[in-house]
This record gives structure tokens, sequence and C-alpha cells, in this order.
RNA sequence: GUGGGUGUAGCUCAGUUGGCAGAGCGACGGACUGUGGCUCCGUAGGUCGAGGGUUCGAGCCCCUUCGCCCACCCCA
């Protein structure tokens, strides 16, 4: 017989419960009103999509796609895959893979719908979800988490570029993380002009160096050389000080751009650190990158959003040669940051009424059952007691709850077509005619 | 991919040389039979992750196994 073996949620998944769901909500709704506001229109695309996709998106010689990516395959297609040793047979549609960011999906929507058609306005995009990744698990990095992220197409005028990094800056500051405590970090990674010759020259000088670097550094010169700006390890970060800085080797129109999107950040009053060595893991990256760090944050999960710009990416995935630019926060870093730096993030729902029975009578179940019903059905949030409990027992209750407020009612109340309104911080306590609760209530916590 | 930690009440964790499974918090009830927060008193809640072994006796020792977390790497 089967044992009773205990379910428990994946590794790297969790349940947002309580709070965690709160603060996920609370996040998302205010990225909607922001993000409204500098005219972002929320999307949804799925959760899993062809694996090229991502393979293509994403670069495959990136960390994300060689080794991070959860496969989704239907049983059949797995056993089929497995019998005849590879998936060479699969057609495309049978490879698929869960999202590990949310760029490359809206990219392939994007084009499947034609949302930017040729000399039409930019599309401003915002989405919420989650995303993942196959990696070893740690604080601060789930293998199911939650990202925010706005995407923008159609338009590489560098004003865009600040807009997108003024708009992120302030969705943190209406989180209630102060300015001060993050560290925005800009730098200009070039374009499809100016990029190859200094990748060629950044690949000569690790070659030059590759005995002061770590293997992986000296396998990355031809693979991925920009990728040793990222190495943690001492000696290559000792190393990379000297090397060649991409904002000395852009072209013209990248420099133009560059220095244009300081300046509007200039004028926004948004502060920000140029890091020559900021490279970013995904291979779309173009012009603009940017990434923001909460201050005395733990390495690993100090970065808690970040972008830039990708103007090849749409016609690397099949499209027309149409710029981008876009940024992702981290629900759960973010929640870390907040954390860590003694800010609250939360989120003030509907006040409370509490309808309270003093006694248990037919009469008087009915009475809080109808104001309820009332209460609820006039757009505010009402609560009662379920379980029969004394009328101490549902105070307890409605002040667990937060109730501002609570409706009584008894049999002096009903023999008088009363309920006492309490005031739960006052303490003060008035009589209201039974049928007009909904609007009495409403006025005291309009007074509230 | 590399290294480490951990699994006992809803949560955070104690548990001595192997000898009756505990505390704090939380939940619930009462003190006040129609009024919350503070205080006090009480009650409930456990196949000690699972399976096997040693033993008179295992939360503890041995074997197996499952899971979760943390750090490096990389990323959000």
């Amino acid at each position: 017989m089967a044992q009773r073996a205990q379910a428990r949620k994946p590794e790297g998944t969790e349940d947002l419960l309580g709070a965690r769901e709160a603060a996920w909500l609370a996040m998302r709704s205010a990225a909607g009103e922001l993000f409204g506001r500098w005219g972002f229109s929320p999307v949804e695309t799925p959760m899993m999509e062809q694996l090229d996709v991502f393979s293509r998106g994403l670069g495959q010689t990136t960390d994300v796609v060689r080794k991070e990516m959860f496969r989704a395959i239907t049983q059949t297609n797995l056993t089929r895959a497995l019998e005849e040793g590879s998936e060479a047979g699969l057609k495309a549609r049978q490879r698929l893979a869960l999202r590990p960011e949310g760029t490359a999906g809206f990219v392939r929507a994007a084009i499947e719908h034609d949302l930017v058609p040729q000399g039409g306005a930019p599309v401003k995009a915002w989405y919420a979800g989650s995303m993942f990744r196959g990696e070893r698990v740690q604080r601060g990095r789930l293998r199911e988490f939650h990202q925010i992220g706005a995407e923008v197409l159609g338009s590489d005028d560098p004003v865009l570029d600040a807009e997108l990094i003024i708009m992120l800056m302030d969705f943190y500051a209406a989180l209630g993380l102060p300015a001060e405590a993050l560290r925005l970090r800009l730098n200009s990674m070039g374009c499809a002009e100016c990029r190859p010759a200094y990748r060629e020259l950044v690949r000569g000088y690790l070659l030059d160096h590759a005995g002061e670097l770590c293997d992986e550094c000296v396998a990355r010169a031809d693979t991925n050389p920009l990728r040793a700006f990222d190495c943690k390890n001492p000696g290559c970060a000792r190393v990379m000080e000297d090397a060649p800085k991409i904002t000395d080797h852009l072209c013209e129109d990248c420099a133009e751009a560059y220095a244009e999107v300081k300046r509007l950040l200039d004028v926004a009053g948004v502060p920000f650190e140029e890091a020559p060595t900021l490279v970013r893991g995904l291979d779309y990256y173009t012009r603009t990158v940017f990434e923001v760090e909460a201050r005395g944050g733990v390495g690993s999960q100090s970065a808690i959003g970040g972008g830039g710009r990708y103007d090849g990416l749409v016609e690397l995935m099949g499209g027309r040669p149409t710029p981008g630019i876009g940024f992702a926060v981290g629900f759960e870093r973010t929640l870390l940051a907040a954390e860590a730096l003694g800010a609250k993030l939360t989120f003030e729902g509907e006040p409370l009424v509490y309808v309270a029975a003093a006694g248990k009578d037919g009469a008087v179940r009915k009475a809080v059952f109808d104001l309820c019903l009332a209460l609820r059905r006039a757009g505010m949030r009402a609560e009662a007691d379920y379980q029969g409990r004394s009328l101490k027992s549902q105070f307890k209750q409605a002040d667990k709850l937060g109730a501002v407020l609570c409706v009584v009612v008894g049999p002096e109340e009903l023999e008088r077509g009363e309920a006492t309104l309490r005031n739960m911080a006052s303490h003060e306590q008035t009589a209201a005619t039974l049928g007009a609760i909904p609007e009495t209530v409403r006025t005291a916590l309009a007074e509230l």
C-alpha cells in the first residue's frame, strides 16, 4: 500500500500566502497604476514557449539557456524522445520550455500579432508573472520566481531609455524603497556597428592575460569575452579593471545616444553610476543597459532589477528590424531588499466591518446574515462569526482581523429595530436603525 | 556543476551517557454568562520526514531513502 508520503512544495518554489500574496498583489497593482500613467498596457503571454524562442532570443551560449531552462514535454513526446535517444523527431511545437524571463515571449507575441506595424508608434507593455530557472536554490534565487517587467518596441529614441529607467526608479519609490538605498548602475554595450570590434579587443586582452585569469574566463575569450567582466574571481576582477572599456570604443551614434540618456536622467534628477564593466547575462542587449542594486544586500541578491535595450532582438527572432528596450523587477529580491532596509511594503486593503451577534437565537443569526449581505452588496467588506462563539470571542476575532468597526445585534437591539455601532479604536458606541445600516456604516467609515 | 546545513506541535526551536516527547510564540476557552487589544489561568494540537537495523527500550546509535534550505557560480 502506498505510504503516506507527505507532499511538499518543489525545491525553490513558494506558496504565496497571507502577507506575501498581499505584497505580490500590491506590487502588481502599484505597477499597473504607475506604468499606466507612462502609457504602458498590461499583457500576459504563455508561461511556456517553443524552446527556440528562448534559445534563439537569449543566446545559445548564455547560462540561462545552456543549463537553467526547464523543459516542458508531454509524456508521449518524452517517451518517444527517450526511445529514439534524441528529440530530433519532435516537431517544434513539441519542444517546449518554461519561460526563464519575460522579454523573449513578449517579443514573439509582438511579432506574431504584428503589434508594431511599420512606421507605427512604439508599443509599451508591462507584465507580471512567474519565471522559471532550473538552478540550485539559494536565498533570493528561486526556481519559480516572480517578476514584473516592462517593454517598449518600435523606437530607438534615447528618450525612451531615460523614461523607462525613470519609471523604474519611480516604481521602487512607489513601493516604499528609499531612493538613497538604491544604486542605479548604467552602461552602454554598443551596437552591431561597434560591439564586434570591441569584443575582439577584449578577446585579445583576455588572451594576453590568460595566465592571470581563471579557466572559465580563458574559455570565455572565445565564447563570450564580455562576460569576463562579470567574473567574481578577485584575480580576474583585477585584470578586468584595466581591460578596454566599451564606453571608450562606442561608435558615434551609440556615444551620442548614451550621452543623451545620461543627460535626461540628470534632468529628471535620477542619480546613477556609470559602470563600464556592467555586462548583462543575456546576449540580446545593445546600447543602454542598467541594473538596480539595493545597498547592503549580499552579492547574489543585491540586484533587484535590471534591463536594457535590445535593438537586434526582434529581427533575430524573425520579425522586421525593430528596436526595443525593457526591464524586469524581481519580486522576491525586492522584498528581501525592503526587509533588509527596514522598509515596509504594506498593502492597505478595504477597511473591515465585523458584524457581531449578541445571542444565538434564530432572529439574531438572521439579522447578522442580513447585515453582512447588505454591507457586502453595498460595496463594503464585512465579516462575521460562523462558529457560534461568545460575543467576547467575536470581538477578539474582530480585533485580530483588524476590523475598524463592529456592528452588534442582539435581542435588545432587534426589539428596537436597531443595531449598535462600535468604533473599535475609540470604543464609542452609537445606535443605528437596522434598515439604514449600510448608509450609516459608510458614513462612519468615511469619517474615520 | 561544486561545497555545506537541516528535517521534532500551525511557526521558531530545545531535547543531556539511549529511559514517560518539551518550551516560547500562535490557536482556542475562561477570569468578565452583551464588548476586543494588556494581564492572569487553562485547553487542544506530535505516526519526532520515510523505510529498515541494533537494543529490554531509539527523537538520539547504524544503514538506506526522500525532501528542504544555505553558500559558490550565474542571474531577478
